[in-house]
DNA sequence: TTAAACTATTTTTTT
DNA sequence: AATAGTTTAA
């Protein structure tokens, strides 16, 4: 237990009962888990395989189970548990799904899918918003683990009545398709746990000791769950912090942090103040902004850092310009102090922020790496392949079924499946198991029928294939013989476009690459959760990513633009009223600095082809002053800075052109 | 049935 | 500006 302080050693070794370890930013939370896990395995006091640590990104889960790796080693690293609550639910439903009324190989439904049947279900055209908003409720009444019925009860107005008598339908909807959405997962193994002391007390058998990160981030219905998983006596951690809340917005509820206290009397609670991360003046830029916001637990954060460079903050004409300074800053940087290309991110809002910093970042040649961005599971041709995944191990998945039989196009058209789809209503089959019948062929123009009985043969065959080879030699087996490599090529006006594509079918199948078994239908499933930012090593590349993707990281140096009124705080939450989550996302973003920061704003910002004109941040306002280097406010250092970054700059111009 | 031309619209954040 | 959705022509 070395290099510990004394409350994180504490908190190590605490196992007297329910624990909570309030841990600011930079304060080593994730050194605790990890050397608490180590501890419990190590002092025999739990088995690896009764261990589990539950965080709430794929990337955070790969990260502890990393660190862990160092102090765990062999069987026993192999035995914990450290997953997402989402994948710990999946698994439960994987295994009891029997209880759930699921099938093997159900499917996992993505915001696109749900929408899709909520706008089937709903009145039509209804507009954009309106589907969301329908959307947002059902979520959050899943979100309470509230069932179609508990939801109309709660209803307390004609918009949630509203909701609720979609949900219900819905909700039939997904069962017919052997199908859950991401908040069932939650919600169902709860629902089940719950209603079951027999199989709580079964999982409780498995999972003896509970670490949960993040905790603040907990929603309704996770929060149950850790509850039931943890049991009355409460075997468990849980590390949080009130002030990096931002997920307010999808159902999280930070009050989860008091709650604990009412639910276990004999809480013990443990603070982490001690940042071991940020300079003396990014470190005091952050208290102070996190100050304007009232507080249930008073935390005062301190360091033995020196002041270190002030905090600078930028005023750009528009962010083409903010682009520029922004990349040349980190080009001078990576130059003159020798920082790595990795220790160097790029903070913003929303993700559409990143195109003019691509630009500024690649005309400079600077490697970097977007997580988040490219949207790598939305590309049409994976799309296409993930669904013939799907339809080969869940036939009940209309969805997925009415993708594959278009993915490539085989003279089965729009009036073709609306026939198809009310035949297997009728005989209350699912579409692909009605598209194999004669009977229903016979009904059906010839062309069409042969498409859908060509179809039928190639999901049969692909079926036995599967049972002898592994996921990932299927994926490109499949994209053969299904012709979607074909009607990719065909799509391709050129050779190298194709190369790419087809680069994205190879990659898919690389995703289950040292998978263990489990058939296509589950492992789909797991790559269904995996979102878009866990994809790839960014290597020793600048990262750009949104605030809420940069939760739970740290670089030498920040950058944070787009620091305006209207982006950050975001209009929306000013409508919504939700000022101080914005504020935290500030908070984070400051925070994540070890040495340098820079808060960047820019008069104009494009939005939609039209110019906007801002004003800076209300945040920046509320940083204490002696901290900061404005634009300005410091001419003669201006100068002289940049006179050294220009002299710096031709170098690297003159540099490009000798080696090109 | 499919492809091309045209029109309307935009999520801020993510499992 | 980019794209998803819709209409129209072949």
């Amino acid at each position: 237990m070395s290099g510990l302080n004394t409350p994180q050693k504490e908190a190590v070794a605490y196992t007297g009962g329910p624990l909570l370890v309030l841990a600011g930013a930079g304060s080593g939370k994730t050194k605790v888990i990890t050397e608490k896990i180590a501890h419990l395995v190590a002092s025999g006091r739990h088995e690896a395989r009764h261990i589990a640590a539950i965080t709430f990104t794929n990337k955070a889960a790969r990260e502890m189970r990393e660190r862990v790796a160092k102090r765990v080693k062999g069987d026993d690293a192999e035995n914990l548990t450290i997953s997402t609550f989402h994948s710990l639910g999946l698994r439960f439903l994987q295994i009891e799904h029997e209880r759930a009324n699921l099938r093997r190989g159900f499917s996992i439904f993505d915001s696109d899918d749900q929408m899709a049947i909520i706008k089937d279900l709903a009145t039509p055209g209804l507009k954009n918003d309106a589907l969301y908003s329908l959307h947002n409720l059902i979520s959050a009444a899943k979100n309470n683990a509230l069932s179609p019925e508990q939801a109309a009860e709660a209803a307390r107005s004609a918009r949630e009545r509203e909701a609720a008598g979609i949900y219900a339908r819905y909700q039939a909807r997904l069962q017919a398709f052997n199908a859950v959405d991401f908040d069932d997962l939650i919600r169902l193994p709860l629902t089940l746990l719950e209603a079951d002391p027999g199989l709580a007390a079964g999982w409780r058998e498995r999972i003896r000791y509970l670490l949960v990160d993040e905790c603040q981030d907990t929603n309704g219905a996770q929060y149950r769950l850790l509850k039931q998983l943890a049991g009355p006596k409460g075997h468990m951690t849980c590390v949080g912090d009130d002030d990096q809340s931002i997920y307010a917005w999808r159902g999280a509820q930070p009050e989860n942090l008091d709650q604990l206290a009412n639910d276990y009397p004999n809480l013990k609670v443990i603070k982490l103040e001690q940042n071991y991360r940020c300079t003396g003046r990014i470190l005091r830029c952050a208290n102070t902004l996190i100050a304007k916001n009232p507080h249930a637990h008073l935390k005062q954060l301190w360091s033995q850092h020196g002041d270190g460079e002030p905090v600078r903050v930028w005023q750009c004409r528009n962010n083409e310009h903010e682009a520029e300074r922004v990349a040349a800053e980190i080009h001078y940087l990576h130059q003159a102090k020798e920082i790595p290309w990795g220790e160097f991110a790029i903070l913003f809002r929303g993700n559409h922020q990143s195109r003019p910093l691509e630009k500024a970042l690649q005309l400079l040649r600077i490697p970097y790496h977007l997580t988040g961005g490219t949207k790598f599971l939305d590309r049409a041709e994976v799309k296409d392949a993930l669904c013939w995944l799907q339809v080969l191990a869940n036939p009940d998945n209309d969805a997925a079924f009415l993708r594959a039989i278009a993915a490539p196009k085989r003279e089965v058209g729009a009036t073709t499946l609306e026939k198809l789809a009310a035949m297997a209503q009728t005989a209350g089959l699912p579409m692909s198991v009605a598209a194999g019948q004669i009977g229903f062929l016979k009904q059906l123009t010839p062309r069409a029928a042969a498409g859908l009985e060509e179809f039928t043969r190639i999901v049969e065959r692909l079926r036995d294939v599967a049972e002898k080879v592994t996921p990932a030699e299927l994926v490109p087996m499949l994209a053969e013989q299904s012709g979607l490599l074909a009607m990719v090529r065909s799509q391709c006006k050129d050779e190298a476009s194709f190369q790419r594509r087809k680069a994205n079918i190879d990659e898919l199948a690389s995703w289950f690459e040292g998978a263990r078994g489990g058939g296509p239908g589950e492992l789909a499933a797991q790559l269904a959760l995996l979102s878009n930012a866990d994809r790839g090593e960014p290597g020793n590349a600048v990262r750009l990513m949104s605030l809420h993707a940069a939760k739970g990281l740290e670089f030498k140096v920040v950058f944070v633009v787009g620091c305006e009124d209207g982006n950050l705080p975001h209009e929306a939450s000013l409508e919504e009223n939700r000022l101080e989550e914005e504020r935290r996302l500030m908070y984070v973003g400051i925070t994540r600095a070890k040495e340098r920061l820079y808060l960047a704003h820019s008069a104009e910002i494009k939005r939609w082809g039209a110019v906007e004109h801002l004003l800076p941040s209300r945040f920046l306002d509320e940083l204490p002053a002696g901290d900061l280097l404005r634009d300005g406010s410091d001419p003669e250092r201006e100068t002289a800075e940049k006179k050294q970054r220009g002299r710096a700059h031709m170098d690297a111009i003159a540099a490009l052109f000798g080696t090109d």
